[in-house]
DNA sequence: TGTTTGTTCGCAAGACTTGCAAATTAGGAC
DNA sequence: GTCCTAATTTGCAAGTCTTGCGAACAAACA
């Protein structure tokens, strides 16, 4: 995603206005990593201007969305996230504290479906489920499940 | 996913009891490979039993997966979908007709994710999202789009 | 400062799934 | 074949997440 201050011009551009609200949300996410919910979002506005709405959060990241500025992923838990980083990459999913990462693939790109004929591929995700390091370290003295069903495969 | 005849048998293993309305699912999920929705099922459920409910649909595929006997699968599309194929596979899906096929992807056991240190890797889920075969021919004609948001990646 | 749009906000509504309690029935005993 | 008991099925209400809508508001610009 690029920085606060090209979104404003990016959004002067398009001739959309800049508002208090948005230029919040747009530095909230700025090097964002915790690939947020919307809700996420709203708690952490409201701390900083409270009356902000939910509402307002939600249609400032769908316009993101559609400016590619940043990218709405759905990993099957019923919410979508929101993640600033834009470029080439999958995600890491850590079943025990839930945390998600931004990962690379080496290859990624030359994987082919296999058992479907003319497929012509767009676009392709890798989705790693599994446990990640602090978790795996900490599981040695106090296992912490937090997985509710099984999800996209 | 097992035949509805050693399905039988496993409910009964387990002290389940085999109702006619688990009995109808079982053989609506044999050899199945539409990627049912519950709702889906329960459409094609209510015309051979009138009067089976929704409800009730949901939960035996619900037990079906925690047997290990279907897979539930979520795209992002904010419906689950139930999958009977339960060997090692992925997904392709259509952006046109919305069609998901099973599909097989050499090595993707052996992908591994980068920038991202100790993730020990339980589950790799890949989703290639493109246009089939028939909607790639039938375009030349008559485009027609179908999805409506950005989802897994 | 005034005007014009684009925005924000709050609430209702929509889609999907599950909780709950009452009515029903499969499966085993007699 | 008849009973009994625990598992199931049902229908409805409720819960979660997200969007539609209309009124009030405010950024941008003359």
């Amino acid at each position: 995603m690029n920085s606060p201050s090209v979104l404003a011009a990016a959004y002067r551009a398009q001739g959309r206005k800049l508002t208090p609200q948005r230029q919040l949300i747009f530095s909230l996410l700025h090097d964002n990593r915790t690939h947020p919910t919307a809700e996420a979002l709203y708690a952490t506005a409201s701390h900083k201007m409270p009356g902000i709405s939910l509402r307002t959060v939600y249609q400032t990241l769908n316009e993101l969305a559609e400016m590619g500025e940043l990218q709405a992923i759905d990993l099957g838990e019923g919410v979508t996230r929101f993640d600033p980083n834009v470029d080439d990459h999958h995600h890491a999913i850590c079943n025990a504290c839930g945390a998600i990462t931004d990962v690379h693939v080496e290859r990624a790109s030359a994987l082919r479906p296999k058992g479907v004929d003319g497929f012509n591929v767009d676009d392709i995700g890798v989705v790693f489920r599994g446990v990640c390091a602090k978790c795996e370290s900490s599981s040695k003295r106090s296992p912490s499940p937090q997985v509710k069903k099984k999800q996209v495969s």
